[in-house]
DNA sequence: ATCTTTTATCGTAATATTGCAATATATTAA
DNA sequence: TTAATATATTGCAATATTACGATAAAAGAT
């Protein structure tokens, strides 16, 4: 159907499985390093950086918003993105609890 | 159209939007909960614990065995997954690495 | 007021994902 | 061999995603 049946899991899945989804687009990902790496704040840069559509970065931008992982402030003319520190910990810490609990004793199956 | 440019980003990026694409679905996380609880593998026990259909499991089982994150050993009728600890362990330091490097010092946009 | 710049939104097309039923395949049990 | 069990694959249908061009909206410059 590609409705995902979200209501057969827990939320704890549905929102590590909501965030994944947001860093699942290589774009996203250059998006979010870029915004790191300036510390500051950049906005269509973006779109020079990236060889995407203008509209296409800002759909992606909208994606990484809603998710609560970056927020934009409006300056003059432009709107300047940064990663919002709170979520983004916050991530980290979602991320590290899956990967920290998996690490079992043996690699064998069976 | 639905594809996605992978030629314009860099191999790291595309490789971690792989596995985040991997993990950007409840029903995958649930499955990795559970392979990592269970530690010795189950099978088709994911179809009962979790409520979709045999094949909508084995199709998610079959995107988790692409991406390399388990494996499964045919053992008699039935097929016992497990992670792959070595994979695991690998995805583990790449989202680290994404998320220690951006926290940034202040969290105030421009 | 008009023009320019920047970003967001809309419309559209191509492709991907999710999910299930039905079927195929493979192995064990009888 | 035949039946039963477990998993994979195929064939749909519904929805989501990715991407772009065109257009709208908002703020600053002339």
């Amino acid at each position: 159907m590609g409705i995902t049946k979200t209501a057969i899991f827990t939320d704890q899945d549905n929102s590590l499985a909501a965030i994944a989804k947001a860093l699942a687009h290589p774009a996203r990902i250059a998006i979010l390093k870029h915004l790191i790496k300036q510390d500051s704040c950049i906005c269509g840069d973006l779109v020079l950086e990236i060889g995407l559509a203008q509209s296409t970065i800002s759909q992606h931008l909208s994606v990484l918003k809603q998710t609560g992982l970056i927020k934009g402030n409006i300056s003059g003319t432009s709107v300047c993105y940064c990663i919002d520190t709170e979520a983004w910990q916050q991530a980290n810490q979602t991320f590290a609890g899956l990967f920290a609990a998996g690490i079992p004793t043996s690699n064998d199956c069976c």
